[in-house]
DNA sequence: TGACACCCTGTAGTCACTATAGGGTCAAGG
DNA sequence: CCTTGACCCTATAGTGACTACAGGGTGTCA
């Protein structure tokens, strides 16, 4: 199997199984004759473990933890374990960050009169308002609201 | 006030107001004769302004049309409205993926019996499934569960 | 005179990709 | 045999919103 049909295969684009690689996540596949690499069912599944953690919003590092373990399965689980509930704990912060956020959009969406000039509108003059310190995110490791995918 | 003062009034690095000065958010202030920056108060609430929108997950760019907003005071105000909607809509889209998230994270954790090798791990083998494809973020323009601050 | 806190510019690093440039390989069609 | 086109290769740079240096200058105090 060739790049392209892996990548297909797995959902991600050519470039990202190839940037997999070279940060150590896929090993290295044999190569044809013109240099073209072939990977097997291992390198999918590999992959495919791969995707799913990102889809759960996990970091290479943890990934690359995560991979670890099961690179030795004579290994206890507990790293894995206590991996996916520290996980568990960031995603939950940040959901209640966000519900936060949320709460504040609205009210200074009601702050609009709707029908004024710039200058009237509540929200603009809301905003100029300091922020209290732990407003910001911190070492929350849950990101932002805006991805690069 | 020097660059020091303003950014710990705000709550910000030194090296964050130079970098909003570069991208056009806050106006290039007066120098003294040692060529140090030198702000007044309006500059302070500008920069509060930004940090405010930041605490709320806005990016620059968002920031930077608040801000023309802002500075034209006899628009009307249905451009800002707007931008606060948008991104209200993002932050809800976000908070209902992260809590999808959360409820698979939950499942894995159940999966491990807790005392197990690793081969016998559910969570290790239950991530080693391909992903359905709508699994990744998308452009739903709001953040992943690891911030960079 | 020296120590120290603060300031300056410019550049590179972070993360997880994505995009581009500039080429090589390979099978099918004319 | 030649061309077209899909695919592959490497290497490098760009994204966003900062952060962290390196290598210097300024200002105040003892």
């Amino acid at each position: 199997m060739k790049i392209g049909e892996l990548a297909r295969r797995s959902g991600v684009k050519v470039e990202t199984v190839r940037y997999y690689e070279r940060e150590g996540l896929l090993p290295e596949p044999a190569r044809s004759e013109g240099n073209y690499r072939l990977y097997r069912e291992a390198h999918a599944e590999r992959l495919d473990f791969i995707r799913h953690c990102r889809a759960l919003d996990m970091t290479l590092d943890e990934i690359r933890a995560l991979l670890a373990c099961q690179d030795d399965p004579d290994q206890p689980c507990e790293e894995a374990d206590a991996l996916i509930e520290a996980h568990l704990g960031h995603v939950e912060q940040r959901i209640a960050q966000l519900s936060r956020l949320k709460a504040e959009l609205e009210g200074l969406r009601r702050r609009c009169a709707g029908q004024g000039k710039v200058g009237e509108c509540g929200i603009l003059n809301e905003l100029s308002q300091p922020v209290d310190p732990p407003a910001t995110l911190e070492h929350a490791h849950v990101g932002g609201v805006h991805p690069r995918r």
